[in-house]
DNA sequence: ATCTTAAGCTGACGATCGTTCTCTAAAGAC
DNA sequence: GTCTTTAGAGAACGATCGTCAGCTTAAGAT
């Protein structure tokens, strides 16, 4: 019994690359992204060290495929859902609200995988920190660019502060990621949609001026 | 050149060891509770990681001590600068502009260390978890007896829904962080300003219904 | 002046970190 | 068929992790 199983072909190695980002992503929600350890993962997957590191070069590349992964998932699944929907107040709508399904999750997963990173990258520079500026760069301009598309159709008064309503929408997320992760609120979910709603739907009366 | 110096008396144990939570504040809030090694705080201090770890024990013990003090610093600063306003809107407000004044700091330290290590650890059971809680839950305690006084008074609607406004008030706060922090927005100080007038002034029309 | 206490250094310990060799055997090209 | 490529195992590397056993030396008590 000396050598176990050296399978590799093309496909199936795609594949192991796929098992290790899945596994990444699990872990990492738990330690973090830089508490991730080659190791760990190894032994979980049931890989050698080398075996795992061997599909990424370096850790911090690892690292990297894992934020990229994460963001491609995002936005799948919450702009993804929401392209069905009319541009402008709905469309936002229902992208936060899909949002807020995401964190809430299932028993084996919850929060916002790049929201946590985002925090735990928030003071250390790198590529890292510029992979995750980017995305949120890019959600950021996708909830602006739904706002203006909302205020040029009457949805929201015609003086709206576009850039504050976006910054008090990304308040809501985290307020929902915190609530469901750390104080495990199962009001979470149910106190940012109401959140969301009040900001975005047309009976808000912002200010009669 | 043998032994170097082994100063002491209780006096200036006492000094050394808030020297040391004092550097594990900095270097925390840029690598983590959990990046925190003792090795680069006793370089970074001058000392050797015995005389570090001498302190506290354990590594567990000196994140513990890190977080208390955090505590303290917070509350002595945030409800401690607001103790002079009159009990309800004035107070809650003066206590959440501190805060944001609080995070927006100066050129050598920003952000708030306990809102970053809350993130770090909201998937980590232990006790340094359970010290985040127990003093996040006195904090929302704080800003839910001001606001049953502000609605007593007559400061903000009788229906005013308490738990969900303490709730957004929290996401205000985590906004601010994250602009301060990760986006490195200079006018996160004043939108997170503008939010939290929004919501507590008496002027917010709540829905009329 | 003597004795006890304790702050802090030196040095080492086992463990684990990320990385890098070497080696294997199967997959795909020819 | 042979030949090249490569997924992955195995084992070791230097570095660093947290911790602890001694030692030194000054402070505080008697």
């Amino acid at each position: 019994m000396s050598g176990m199983s050296p399978r590799k072909s093309v496909v199936e190695a795609a594949a192991t690359r796929t098992r290790i980002i899945e596994r990444a992503l699990t872990l990492g929600s738990v330690d973090g992204l830089e508490g991730l350890t080659i190791g760990h993962l190894a032994t979980d997957l049931g890989m050698s060290k080398a075996g795992v590191i061997g599909h990424f070069g370096t850790k911090e590349a690892l690292q990297l495929a894992v934020v990229d992964e994460a963001v491609e998932r995002f936005r799948l699944r919450v702009p993804g859902h929401a392209l069905g929907a009319r541009p402008g107040i709905e469309r936002l709508t229902r992208a936060f609200e899909e949002w807020i399904d995401y964190m809430t999750g299932d028993e084996e997963h919850r929060g916002c995988f790049l929201t946590s990173v985002a925090m735990e990258y928030d003071e250390r520079p790198g590529p890292i920190r510029d992979a995750i500026l980017t995305a949120l760069s890019r959600w950021s301009d996708y909830v602006t660019a739904e706002l203006n598309e909302a205020v040029k159709a009457g949805e929201l008064p015609h003086n709206t502060d576009v850039p504050q309503l976006t910054f008090e929408l990304g308040g809501i997320a985290l307020a929902v990621q915190q609530a469901i992760l750390l104080t495990r609120d199962p009001t979470a979910a149910t106190r940012g949609r109401q959140a969301i709603h009040r900001l975005l739907d047309h009976t808000n009366t912002h200010g009669g001026d």
